[in-house]
Parts: C-alpha cells; sequence; structure tokens
DNA sequence: CATATCATTGAACGGTCGTTCAATTCGTGT
DNA sequence: ACACGAATTGAACGACCGTTCAATGATATG
C-alpha cells in the first residue's frame, strides 16, 4: 500500500527520518516530551517504535535533533522577526513555517524543559535584540536605558513568557500567539495593550526613587 | 470528654496529610508533576507510597489538592502583593510563606500544565489587578488606557511569564525571581529594567514603522 | 539467479509506573 | 484485658515505558 515509498538506498530515506522527526515535533508540542511516547511518535509517523531507535539512537537523542531543527528553524527566520519593530520583541521571531511542523507550539512547550540548544538560542536571540535595539537608540527611534542589555532581557522573557502561557493570555483576552502571523488580529488583543504600556508606560508621574516598590511609604 | 482523645489520630493525624501533600508540593515544583512518582513522595514524606494512595484516592487527586493548596495559599498573600504597587503587577503577588512548601516555585511549574485551580487562580488575580489599576487610574497614579482590563491581563502574563521562565531570566540577568521577597537586590536586574520600561516606555515617539498588530490608531 | 546490504519489523525484556489488597500495627473505648 | 476500627504497611498486579534483537522484506549489484 506504501507506494509513495522510494528507490531509496541511503539517499532519500532521509524522508523517514523527517517523518519521525515532525511526528515527534507534533507530539512534543501538543503533549509534551514526557507524556509522549516513542510508540505514538511511531504510530503518527507510520513506522515501527524499534525503528525510532534504530535510526536515533535514543528518545532523549531524538528529542535534541527535534531541539536543533527548531533552534535552526527558528534562526532562519529570525530576519524578518527582527524586521516586525523593535515593540514586539523577539516573540515575531518565532515565524512559523507554512507546512512544516508547529515550532512555535514546540517552542512554547519546551521553553520550560531546558534544553542546552533553547537555551542558546535563547542567549543569540537576546543578544540580537539588545544589538539591534542599541541602533534603534542610535537611530533615536528608542529611548536610551539605564540596562541596555537588560531590557532586551526583559523584554525577551516578556515576550517568550506569553508565548509560553498562551494558553492563558487566549483565555483571558482571547488574543491567540499562536494563530498564523499573518492575521494580526489574531492578536490585537495582545498587541494593543503591550505597545501602549512599552510606549507610554503606565505610571502617569515617573516612579521617583524606590524600584521595586517595597516600602510604599 | 475531650476531642482531642480520638483525635490523637483521627483528629491529629491531619499531619500525615500535610507531610505528604507538602512532600508532594515540593518534588512536584522541582521535577514537575509528570516526572514525579508516587513512591518518590512517599519516600519524602517518610510514608509508604499505598498510604498515599488510601488517603488521597490517586495521584491525580493529590495533584488536585496541591493545586487547591497552592491557589488558597496565594490567594490569602493576595494584599500583600497589592501593595508592592502596581508596577509590578501581579509578580509580587507569589509571596513565599516562611517554612512552607516552594509555593512560588510549584506555581511556576504548573503554571503550564493548565488546572483548573490555576487557571481561576489567574483569572481571578487578573480581576484583582484590572481593579486595583482602575482605582490607581482614578487616582492619578496611572495613565489611564484604551484597554483596562487588557492591560491588566497582559501585564499579569508579563510577570507570570517571568516567573515561569525564572530560570532563563537567571541566567541572562542574573535576577533570581524565586529568591526571597525580603532581598530586593535579588530581583533588581529584572525590577530595572522593567521599571523603566514600564514607566518611561521604549520608544523615543509613536512607533511610525508596520509591525505586524498596527493599525488604525 | 544469487547474494550482500540495509531499512524495517514484531516480539520480547527489564524496569517503573499508579494502584490494589490482605495483613499488621496502634490507639482507644468498653 | 479484650475487641474494634483506623492508620499504615509490604507485596503484588497489570499497564506502559524505552530499548534490544533476531528475523523479514526489498533492492541493487555480481
Amino acid at each position: 500500500m506504501n507506494m509513495r515509498s522510494k528507490s531509496a538506498r541511503s539517499g532519500d530515506d532521509r524522508s523517514t527520518e523527517i517523518r519521525i522527526r515532525d511526528a515527534a515535533i507534533t507530539l512534543f508540542a501538543e503533549h509534551g516530551v514526557a507524556a509522549t511516547s516513542v510508540r505514538a511518535i511511531a504510530a503518527a509517523a507510520g513506522v515501527a517504535p524499534s525503528l525510532i531507535i534504530h535510526r536515533y539512537g535514543s528518545k532523549e537523542a531524538l528529542r535534541t535533533a527535534c531541539d536543533e531543527y527548531v533552534a535552526e528553524a527558528l534562526r532562519e527566520r529570525k530576519s524578518e522577526g527582527m524586521r516586525s519593530g523593535p515593540l514586539l520583541g523577539p516573540l515575531a521571531t518565532p515565524h512559523e513555517a507554512r507546512g512544516g511542523p508547529p515550532v512555535r507550539r514546540y517552542l512554547a512547550r519546551t521553553l520550560i524543559d531546558g534544553s542546552p540548544q533553547v537555551s542558546a538560542m535563547i542567549d543569540t536571540l537576546v543578544d540580537d535584540a539588545a544589538r539591534y535595539m542599541a541602533e534603534g537608540v542610535e537611530s533615536g527611534l528608542l529611548k536610551p536605558t539605564e540596562h541596555p542589555y537588560g531590557r532586551a532581557a526583559v523584554l525577551a522573557i516578556w515576550s517568550l513568557g506569553a508565548l509560553v502561557l498562551h494558553e492563558h493570555l487566549e483565555r483571558l483576552t482571547g488574543a491567540d500567539l499562536l494563530a498564523d502571523q499573518d492575521d494580526p488580529a489574531a492578536i490585537a488583543a495582545y498587541t494593543g495593550p503591550a505597545t501602549e504600556m512599552l510606549t507610554r508606560g503606565i505610571t502617569a508621574e515617573p516612579d521617583p526613587g524606590t524600584p521595586a516598590g517595597q516600602e510604599k511609604e
């Protein structure tokens, strides 16, 4: 029944590995890594569970391969995200590839599991954002800051945190951060208040002195 | 003649259930719910695994009990968080109870697993924040907004997202959101850029560019 | 056609999981 | 002292896990 497969020796059989990897990314993104069994991935990819181990060595190695693929996929789209303007910061970065595995959703799920690949990706993402924002300051688009790197880092954390908590954000505001980025209306309920806060600020007068607001008086 | 007589075992045995619940919260917060076995909880609490099931019915029921306890513990401390000022928003809310189980860390872990208790807690938290910020607008402390509820929601999402991603935030900036709240220096690297952005804003002028969410003003 | 090669499979193994259950301890009322 | 019920235990069960391994199927080459 599988007429689609291949004249495949060692050249084209990569489609099998890709199919496995994409199925893994999809399931990892949906239910998390721990809750996804190798058998479930095998069923989704249409192969035997043992083949996954034979190809990738172990479930953990497969997960690493998924991390690397997602990190690479997002790195390719990075410039697009950067061009979205400094307001949204790195949130716009995870642009979904058409027809590909759910990269953004995977990122949202595995940001908390903490893999080396994702951590490294965040680091370079913040570095790029800091550099980009520094250019914005020089060109007069952004206000200068006491904490150039800290500002970029916190902004990135906020954006990524909103992505991680997309489920709660959608329940609260209706904004779906996982929707197609082509649809601005889907995330308007998020970008509206966000841009407003980041442009005007929220305090009517500059808060003098004490940060952190420990002692109000 | 004594309510204590029989309760030496049936009234005071709550200490056993409390010990189990606290151990569960600690381990759930550390390694996540899925990665924590009933046997590990039992070992940490100094009881047999079967006792946990006998007391709570199932692991899932124990998790629900943990959710309820954490939600209640944070609700009690809510006023403290509110008094921390509107800048940090609901981040200050999860004030750790001294000597108790790691409530904040538990919240950071289970925010993404999505339990009904935690979701309901977030909803009321945002409601309170919106109400509190509305008062701030009336009293002149905060700027008015086009999206009163959305602003509170996004601010809450940012704060909770930063809590969820505390590991990355600490690696990036050194700020430890899980440290004792008595130590402002531990989170200064976060509160500094955060308050700066939320008071002054980051754009020198209203954004002329065309990001994803831009439409009519 | 024969054969070596390699992707692929199905069955099985050891381990851990949540949970069940009979048995045992222990505090207490009579 | 005795019995009873609650608290607690240890052993076991079935299910599922990731992984191993010998066997199978297909294919290109001699």
